[in-house]
DNA sequence: GCCAGGATCGTCT
DNA sequence: GACGATCCTGGCG
């Protein structure tokens, strides 16, 4: 299942809102870069009064692109190896980002098993920098519009009716309990954990 | 199948 | 100089 060539593309108005709204509406969206990606399965959010959002010390020269316009790329290095992609959401000026964690694959499926090692379908997108090393998004796509190329953002299908479960968020120390991770329910795709 | 530990580097103290 | 919004491997049962 693959989104119409012809259909829209998410704009940066359906990223000025609350942070915790479009990380719940963002499953079930398309997410593509360089013709790889798939439907968006798992997110959360991380808004600027949240210890474990990288904004909360304020600006720096890292989190300049969190204070930028709504629908940027932010990219940053995990632990030294990973590329984490997140959505800039809320209006310039005000900082909050979701973290883009899993996708389903449905387009690219053989370059992204390249980039990956070889590996099973099920492990091409589960985590969230899998998915970047799969798609290809580095640390170069910092500052990037999500909604224009290379980067391809399509809204749900119509009539799509998926359940989405929201919990705690994986991975964190801070703040760690605050329910604002959405995976769509019975997804084989999220990451495990 | 589950768990513990290591890799590796940009950013902040 | 320490610490991660992670992933993979190896050891053990």
């Amino acid at each position: 299942m693959s989104p119409a060539a012809t259909e829209e593309r998410l704009d940066a108005e359906f990223f000025e809102r609350s942070v915790h709204t479009v990380a719940h509406e963002l499953i079930g969206c398309w997410l593509f870069h360089e013709g790889r990606g798939g439907m968006i399965v798992e997110t959360e959010s991380y808004e600027r009064d949240d210890p474990a959002c990288h904004a909360y010390v304020g600006l720096t020269e890292r989190t300049e692109t969190l204070f930028g316009p709504p629908g940027r790329a932010y990219v940053y290095l995990s632990y030294g190896i990973h590329s984490l992609l997140n959505a800039v959401a809320e209006p310039e000026g005000d900082a909050a980002a979701v973290l883009i964690r899993a996708l389903e694959p449905t387009a690219g499926l053989e370059e992204m098993r390249a980039g990956r090692g070889g590996r099973g379908d099920l492990d091409l997108c589960s985590g969230p920098g899998k998915l970047t090393e799969a798609l290809g998004v580095g640390l170069d796509a910092n500052g990037a519009d999500l909604t224009d190329d290379p980067f391809l953002l399509l809204p749900r299908e119509p009539g799509w009716a998926g359940e989405i479960v929201t919990g705690p968020r994986i991975g964190i120390t801070k703040a760690a309990e605050r329910p604002w991770r959405f995976v769509l329910a019975g997804s084989p795709y999220v990451s495990r954990r």
